[in-house]
Parts: structure tokens; sequence; C-alpha cells
DNA sequence: TCAAATTACGGTCGACGTAAGGATC
DNA sequence: GATCCTTACGTCGACCGTAATTTGA
């Protein structure tokens, strides 16, 4: 599991869609489309149900979500912290 | 950021040195080294003090290594979250 | 038929391990 | 001089973007 497939799969679920997560992210639609399936197939679970307009979040997806989310505000906390030592000492 | 990255940090942290740590992780000491540089150069701060006999957390180090702890938990929520939905539905 | 997701494919950059070098006690 | 961290280096796999294909309304 990687922060990076955790991100396409916050972004893809706020956007509703590989293709506007893709320019959210500056990235391709089958690079999001290709980390979330690496993703689901790590967890051995579908997270998105792939509709005509875009994709919605199943059951598991849902769950998973919720802990991304709740996981992310650490890491900015950590990039904070870095910026707040940087001022005070040199690397 | 990767999580790899900070995985690789905290089991610097917890086994004292680079090279256990890197046994622990079934790697190198090279490795170890290098993605740690890496995390201190995109942090730009340096998170270990590197000693005779291994490695010490630096006052920023301290910070970083307490919000990673945190985060790990979320992490294995989400593997057990994907587990619980595996044997409900399948992929 | 249109819009979005997936698959295929080639090039390039990065990660890994081995080996050599450097620092500290 | 022993131990651990760092740097150098070559190889191989993975990621990226483009292009082609598939899928669903």
């Amino acid at each position: 599991m990687e922060l990076k497939q955790l991100q396409y799969f916050a972004a893809s679920v706020e956007c509703g869609s590989f293709k506007r997560a893709a320019e959210k992210l500056y990235t391709t639609q089958p690079n999001v489309s290709k980390t979330i399936k690496a993703l689901e197939n790590e967890l051995q679970v579908r997270l998105l149900d792939r509709r005509a307009h875009g994709v919605v979040l199943t059951r598991a997806g849902e769950e998973v979500y919720r802990y991304t989310c709740a996981m992310m505000p650490y890491m900015d906390k950590i990039r904070a912290v870095a910026e707040t030592a940087e001022k005070e000492a040199v690397l």
C-alpha cells in the first residue's frame, strides 16, 4: 500500500470520476485507473463502482475512504513540523 | 512523501540503527540510508543524528516520529476493513 | 454514438543490491 | 581496526504518457 494510491483514490471519490481526478492530480486518466486497480488488487476488494458517468464508492470503499481521510491530517502535520523545525536549525 | 519512507524511518528509530532496521525490513543498509536521506531532503530537516553506534532522533525527528506512529493504525484499519469486506462480497 | 474507463506499448527514470569509501569510536 | 553510515555504479523493473480498445447509456 502506497500513499499515492490512497491520494488517487481520495481524489477520485471527491471528483466523482477518474478523468477529473487525473486533471486535479496533474496526471492522466490511465494512471489513475491503473493506480486504483493496483490498490484494489492488493486489498482484494473493489473500492469503486465504475459507472458510465464516473465512479461511486462501494460499501468497502466508503470505509476505506473514511480512514484515508482520517490519516491525511497526519501527513500535513508532519510537513508542518518539518517546516517549523527548518526555521530553527539548518539541515 | 511516501509511506515506505515513513516506515523505514520508524523502523530505524525503533531499532536504533540503519543496519538493524535493514534486517527487520528485509532490505540492505544502503537502501535504508538513502530512503531516509530522501525523506530528510524533501522535508528539509534532519530527522536522525548519525552516531558511531547507530542513529538517534533529533528534536524535529521526535515530532515526526510521533505523528508517524499516530498515522500507522489507520493503515492497519484500512487493511482490516478490506479483509472484512472481502469475506462478504467477491472482488 | 459519445464519454469515460481499460488495456497495450515503448521509453525512461528510479530502486535495488554489490562493492568501495569514509567516519567515528 | 571494527562497526556502521554513505557514496558509486550497473541492472532491471516500474511508472509515465500516447494511442488503441472496450464498455455502458
